[in-house]
DNA sequence: GTCTATATTCGGATAGAC
DNA sequence: GTCTATCCGAATATAGAC
C-alpha cells in the first residue's frame, strides 16, 4: 500500500533517489575501466588521466567519485571480492564434502588465473600504500567463511589443518597464475592435492566419522 | 709451476684490475642500499635520487653503474638468488632424503619471510616492466636444481609430483610472508605437509624403495 | 558534478664540462 | 667516473568558475 514512493518525494536529507543511483553506476563504470587499464599497463601504474579519459571525464572529475587513488584501489578490491563471491554463489557445494572441497579449490584457482592483476590486488600485498578499508575487510570475510564451511564439512576443526589448507590454495593459485596463466598445469592436480590433504586428516584423528561437528575457527590471516 | 701469475700481468684487453674491482664493489654497495630503500618504501617506488644520495653520489652518476632502473632491479634479483644459494650451501642436505626435503622447504620459508620485498622481487611478478635477464635466469637455475635433487632423492621422477611440490613451497612461503611475517605460523607445519606429500607418493608408486633413480625433470616454470 | 587551469612534486634520463 | 644543470614528462591533487 505504498503510493508513488519513487517519483515525487520531497525528502531532503539523504535521498536514495535517481541521482544516487546514477552516481553509483558511474562509480561502477570507473572501476570496470580501471580493471581494463590495470590489465593493460599493470596494476601499480594506472594513470588517473587515462582512466578519466576512458570514462568521458576530465581527470579532476574523478575526485567527485573517489577521494584518492587508494580509494579507487579499495573500490576495485571490493569489486574483485564481490566477483569471487558471485562465482561461489553460482557453484553451490556438492553433496560429498570432499568433492565440495575439491571444487572449491578448483574454483579459486580458476578465478585467480582468469585475471592476473585481480589476483594481485586481492591476494598479494603489492600496492605500496594500499590497505583494505574496514568495509573491504568485511567483504573478504564472506569468502573466508565459505572456505571454513567447506573445511568443517570434511571434519577440520583445528587451526593447524586449516592453515595447511590455505597454504595449499595459495600455492596452487600462485603457481597457476604466474607460471601457466592460461593453462591448467596446476589446476589439474588440485584433486590429487586435496585428496592427499584429506588422507592426512584421516590418518591423524582416529577414523571416527564425525564430519559434521561445527567448531569456530578464528579469522586471523589467510 | 706457475710463477708470478697474479701480480705483474701485462694483459691489456679486459684487465680485471683494481679499477674493475672497485667498480664491482660500488655496484654491490648500491644494490645493498637499494634493498634497504625497498624495505623502507616498497620495492616499486625506489627513487634513484634517494638511492644515489645514500651512496654518496649524485643521481646521474648511478648511470655509470646501471643503464636503467630495470637494470638495477635485475642486479637486485641476481643478488637475491645469490643469497638464497649461499644459504643453501650453508645447509647441506641431511642423510635421510625425507628429512632433507623437509629442511629444504623450511629453509625456503625462512628465507622468504626474512625479507618481504626480496620475496616479492624473486618470486612474484610485481614490477611492471621487469623481466629477469638471461644472466639472471641462469642464477635461478642453480636454485631449482637443488630442489629437483631433493625431489629425486625421495623418488620423484614425474612432473606432476614436482608441480605439486612447488605449489606446496609457494603456498607455505606466501602465507608465512604475508600473514605472519615474523612468526612461524606456517613454518611449523612444513614437516607435516611434506610428510603428507611423501605419503601420497608412496601410496601411488607401489612401495618399491628405489629412491636413488635419477631421471631428469624439465625446467619449465616454478 | 563537471569543467579549465594550475599547483606541486617528483620521476628517470641526458648533455657536456671537468 | 663524477659532477652541475637541465630536460621532459608524468603524476596526484586542488582552486574556483559555471
Amino acid at each position: 500500500m505504498s503510493d508513488r514512493d519513487s517519483s515525487d518525494e520531497v525528502v531532503a536529507d539523504p535521498p536514495p533517489d535517481r541521482r544516487r543511483l546514477r552516481h553509483e553506476a558511474k562509480c561502477a563504470a570507473i572501476v570496470a575501466e580501471a580493471w581494463e587499464l590495470a590489465r593493460r599497463d599493470g596494476l601499480a601504474v594506472i594513470s588517473l588521466r587515462d582512466l578519466a579519459e576512458r570514462v568521458d571525464l576530465r581527470q579532476p572529475s574523478l575526485y567527485a567519485y573517489f577521494d584518492s587513488k587508494l580509494a579507487l584501489y579499495d573500490a576495485m578490491f571490493i569489486d574483485g571480492y564481490r566477483q569471487l563471491l558471485e562465482l561461489m554463489a553460482q557453484h553451490p557445494p556438492a553433496d560429498d564434502p570432499r568433492e565440495a572441497l575439491v571444487e572449491f579449490v578448483e574454483l579459486c584457482v580458476r578465478f585467480s588465473s582468469e585475471d592476473t592483476v585481480r589476483h594481485q590486488l586481492l591476494f598479494q600485498r603489492t600496492i605500496p600504500g594500499f590497505r583494505p578499508s574496514p568495509e573491504a575487510r568485511e567483504v573478504t570475510l564472506g569468502f573466508l567463511e565459505i572456505g571454513w564451511q567447506r573445511l568443517m564439512d570434511v571434519g577440520v576443526t583445528d587451526v593447524a589443518s586449516s592453515d595447511i589448507f590455505t597454504a595449499l590454495v595459495a600455492g596452487f593459485t600462485h603457481q597457476q597464475v604466474f607460471h601457466d596463466p592460461r593453462g591448467d598445469r596446476w589446476l589439474r592436480h588440485v584433486r590429487r592435492a586435496v585428496e592427499m590433504f584429506v588422507a592426512d586428516l584421516e590418518g591423524r584423528s582416529p577414523p571416527r566419522r564425525r564430519a559434521d561437528q561445527l567448531r569456530h575457527l578464528r579469522p586471523r590471516g589467510a
